[in-house]
RNA sequence: GGACGGGUGGCCGAGCGGUUAAUGGCAGCAGGCUGUAAACCUGCCGCUCCUUGCGAGCUACGGAGGUUCGAAUCCUCCCCCGUCCA
């Protein structure tokens, strides 16, 4: 027995099967993807778009000018959008936090923006966001006990005030608003939040602050005991995780969504992942191999091109590179959860699960 | 034929008596990347050896000599390259 689940989750831009994998276009791009590839090859059902960068360029006004986010860059179906909180963690430096909500400066021009729980919904309804998600407080790792939990307990109160804000609004009622369970890496705090997230009645719960320099086991743990207490009829969203591998994993611990930048990234870095793990193209053992990516891979990239070929691109700094490697990776991940759902409808997950560990067991 | 300016590690290019196996950049090689400040970042990058160390030896700044305790750096001759003048 799992706790892995197939489900449906309805918006006003189509219907996800969950679990779903949701690639990350932060700036109302996935990056090196055109949009008619990640409708069509890739049949990606809902991708990520950032608060924070968004506002910042071209600005939420300006796109609610435009028609919406899904119009402006001409996206039809879902889009989740992350409120800026990751970038509490990753622009750590160009911030600071109060009660009232976080300070950045700009990393493109050093302009002060406060953004409040308040302010990250309202920015969000105006792109028309399919799904928010609240203000929070990303926590770097490691954290003390008592940091996690004066963190985390900001973050619940953001999230009741950025709750009581959205459900005043007047305008996009197709917008659901996902608070985020944070708590470091203690379960004690992650169970304390859900439990006082819970009582918001949210459409979806978000599980954050997780793969921010954590060992994998512990991801894993924080996010197993935090499932449980989530109510079981609403999709749970697994922020920012993991490798291919551990996606099953997370599945079976009963999370419906992910997304990461690692398919994306590692893709213009010249990281490919292979049904059989890793394949680094730049290197130069790849010089003159006529062979696929990924014999047993069906995307545009692998049917049509050589490793060779791909190498070639990657050192000769071409911009198709960027575009057929992310196209590969990312149908890499898409396929693993399509697999992984079918699996749960036909039963067999609990074997792929097996399989995919006894694969990528840590080595001795 | 003459006058200048040059020849530096795979390439470009600093250095212009010792702290220089020689700044930088490129190319090359390897590694990293987890709600994207990322087509980015880090490391290595003359050869050999080992007790892998701010280790030892060797070779190296066009060539050959010379000055000097010490030369990529100064001198002499030679060979190339560029620009200009005949």
């Amino acid at each position: 027995m799992t706790g892995a689940r197939a489900g449906l989750i309805h918006t006003a831009h189509g219907v996800i099967e969950t679990p779903v994998f949701m690639p990350v276009g932060t700036q109302a791009t996935v990056k090196g993807v055109m949009q008619r590839d990640l409708a069509g090859e890739l049949d990606a059902k809902i991708i990520l778009g950032n608060t924070y960068h968004l506002f910042l360029r071209p600005g939420h006004e300006l796109i609610r000018r435009m028609g919406g986010l899904h119009r402006f860059m001409s996206w039809p179906r879902a889009i989740l959008t992350d409120s800026g909180g990751f970038q509490v963690f990753s622009l750590n430096t160009l911030r600071k936090i109060s009660e009232e909500g976080v300070l950045f400066h700009s990393h493109l021009n050093g302009d002060a923006h406060l953004f409040t729980p308040e302010s990250t919904v309202d920015v969000q309804l105006a792109f028309g966001s399919d799904i928010a998600m609240v203000l929070d407080e990303c926590l770097p790792y490691p954290a003390s006990h008592e940091d996690a939990r004066a963190s985390m307990e900001r973050t619940v109160r953001w999230a009741r005030k950025a709750y009581t804000h959205y459900e005043r609004r007047e305008t996009s009622l197709h917008t659901a608003l996902f608070p985020i369970v944070q708590g470091g890496m203690y379960t004690d705090l992650r169970r304390d939040c859900a439990a006082q997230l819970v009582e918001l009645n949210a459409d979806g719960y978000a599980i954050g602050g997780l793969s921010v320099g954590e060992p994998r086991a512990l991801s894993q743990e924080m996010t197993e005991a935090t499932t449980p207490l989530l109510p079981a009829d609403r999709p749970r969203y697994c922020m920012g995780v993991g490798m291919p591998e551990e996606l099953p994993e997370y599945v079976a611990r009963g999370v419906d969504m992910m997304d990461c930048v690692l398919p994306s990234r590692n893709a213009r870095n010249g990281y490919l992942f292979t049904t059989h793990g890793k394949l680094v193209i730049k290197q130069a053992q790849y010089k003159e191999d006529e062979g696929p990516v990924d014999a047993h891979c069906g995307c545009y990239t692998c049917l049509n091109f050589s490793r060779a070929y791909l190498r070639h691109l990657y050192q000769a700094n071409e911009i198709l590179f960027s575009t057929l490697a992310t196209l590969h990776n990312l149908t890499h991940y898409l396929d693993i959860m399509r697999q992984t759902r079918q699996t749960i409808l036909l039963g067999t997950f609990p074997a792929l699960l097996a399989r995919v560990r006894a694969e990528f067991a840590p080595e001795q």
